[in-house]
DNA sequence: CGCCGAAACGAAAATATCTTTCACGCGTGA
DNA sequence: TCACGCGTGAAAGATATTTTCGTTTCGGCG
């Protein structure tokens, strides 16, 4: 993973403290220059003391700062052989769509790489052997998460699961309320915070349903009641670029990946039901008038 | 200089005492192992003492063994990077989910190239000129396509532009006859075929609405009446990769254009909607820290 | 054959570095 | 205003690294 840290670091960013975000952005800024310092010379060169330093290094996933400089030294080495020039420049009001173009395709493409740098197999493949099993599927998305919920619900379909997506509060809980162990509910919320998703989630897993969430924001109050959490990435918004964007990027790799996984592992069941729906929708593509 | 410390190792050898020795080929057998150990550790691992472990470092170049330690470190890193140009193999059915990750990140990102490449601007900028100026947008998808469809009019009502999806086809019909010159009618559709979708467009475009096609099939039957036409990248599809993968990437990143474009092009009018949109939503979610 | 000195080596002291604890101060909400 | 909780850093405590220094080993030489 070449460029996890910065992703990390952007993710964690939210829920650190100010004098983290010092540490923790001098480490994204100079990994290298970084490394060739010890706590002490890191907490003097961000003006914080050697405790939050430990701090920052543990919340990055670390168990002290011995371990973090070491990562630090290992990502130095490598962005040091492969050049990594980000031209991360916001898209201005007056670029011309050719600019915008190449800049939208950079940043998703940034995104990307970020999201699966970041994503924990282990809590994904947990999840997919939950979905793979599951008797049916509640999926709870408002706005543009909605819109993932229902890409996920479709695909899954497909491959002849029983999955339903909830983008009305009230209902989603009512829906929830009927699941039982063994059913699956994800909840799927970049903020974290999403009351009318968390809800219904915490329904559900008060019922015993297994939970996924699926957010940016791994500290969220949404993991509170997820059994497994997929982290999507998080990266600079600005006016002309809605955090909806990349955010939804991120959101639909981790749902092709659930889908993907899922298909690996009920392949007998799946591989069918997928030739099925596309040779049932293979009409409809000729056809000028579909049904009546 | 990669390997350059197994070269070391073996310039030195001849100066080195048997122990130094030891030390010195367990560091070249296995950098990244031995940088998980302590000075301690690595002595224990040799059958010698600390201040050996301490002496073969200086030997090699260090000033003491904290330093090889943190080149070690980079040197594994470099070695763990170099190895990873076997992504352009399909999805197997059975491929650890960490190589699917890999797998699908990376094609979608080929495909945003892809997209990017092949977007003809000219056509791009008329759409977006006929969107800012349009009374009202209607967009018309199905099935995956309609979540792009959604999308993009969520993105469209944020900024105070008037729009509606439809994945009815009879609704959509029903809709497209309300439609005059000045308002804009967006068909996207991936097979370029889909009677549902072409149907309403062809309406639309008789009553004199500006149409555009997003699609895969610039010869597709859509095109023809279509003013525009925004042509997506289709890439190779495969069981466990359904090609309603990649184009809904595609897709999506083509409607993020439109959208950044007619928002650059109303920025007056766009701007504070964006903000008060992004207000009104603020409270939805109970903030822990920072901004959602 | 045994003594001497140089070099190798490791134990432990000394130092540097990292981690933990704890109390202070600041802002917040009652 | 006061109490409370949280972020913060100073300093104590624990580890890791470096240095020191005495013991051991080995080859040469009387």
């Amino acid at each position: 993973m070449p460029a996890a840290l910065a992703a990390k670091v952007r993710t964690l960013a939210p829920s650190m403290t100010r004098s983290m975000q010092r540490v923790a952005e001098a480490v994204a800024r100079d990994p290298a220059g970084c490394a060739a310092l010890t706590v002490t010379g890191l907490a003097g060169l961000t003006g914080t003391s050697e405790a939050t330093v430990v701090r920052t290094a543990r919340l990055l996933g670390y168990p002290g700062y011995r371990d973090l400089r070491l990562a630090l030294a290992g990502l130095a080495a490598q962005q040091q052989s492969g050049r990594a020039p980000t031209l991360t420049t916001d898209i201005a009001v007056d670029d011309p769509l050719s600019d915008v173009v190449a800049k939208l395709a950079h940043d998703e493409q940034q995104t990307l790489a970020d999201t699966a740098a970041g994503l924990d197999t282990a809590q994904l493949g947990a999840a997919v052997t939950a979905l793979a099993a599951a008797r049916r599927t509640d999926v709870y998305g408002i706005g543009a998460s909605g819109l993932v919920a229902q890409d996920l619900v479709q695909k899954l379909l497909r491959i002849g699961r029983i999955a339903h997506a909830h983008s009305d509060p009230h209902l989603a809980v009512t829906n929830a309320v009927q699941l039982r162990a063994g059913d699956v509910a994800i909840a799927i919320t970049h903020s974290g915070f999403t009351g009318d998703v968390i809800e219904p989630l915490r329904v559900a897993f008060e019922h015993g349903a297994t939970t996924v969430a699926v957010t940016g924001r791994p500290d969220g109050r949404v993991t509170q009641y997820a059994d497994h959490v997929l982290t999507t990435s998080t990266s600079r918004e600005s006016e002309l670029r809605p955090a909806a964007m990349s955010s939804r990027t991120s959101q639909l790799l981790v749902v092709d990946c659930l889908f993907v996984g899922v298909a690996q592992r009920t392949y007998e069941s799946a591989a069918p039901a997928l030739s099925a729906s596309y040779e049932a929708l293979a009409h409809r593509h000729g056809a000028y008038r579909g049904r009546a």
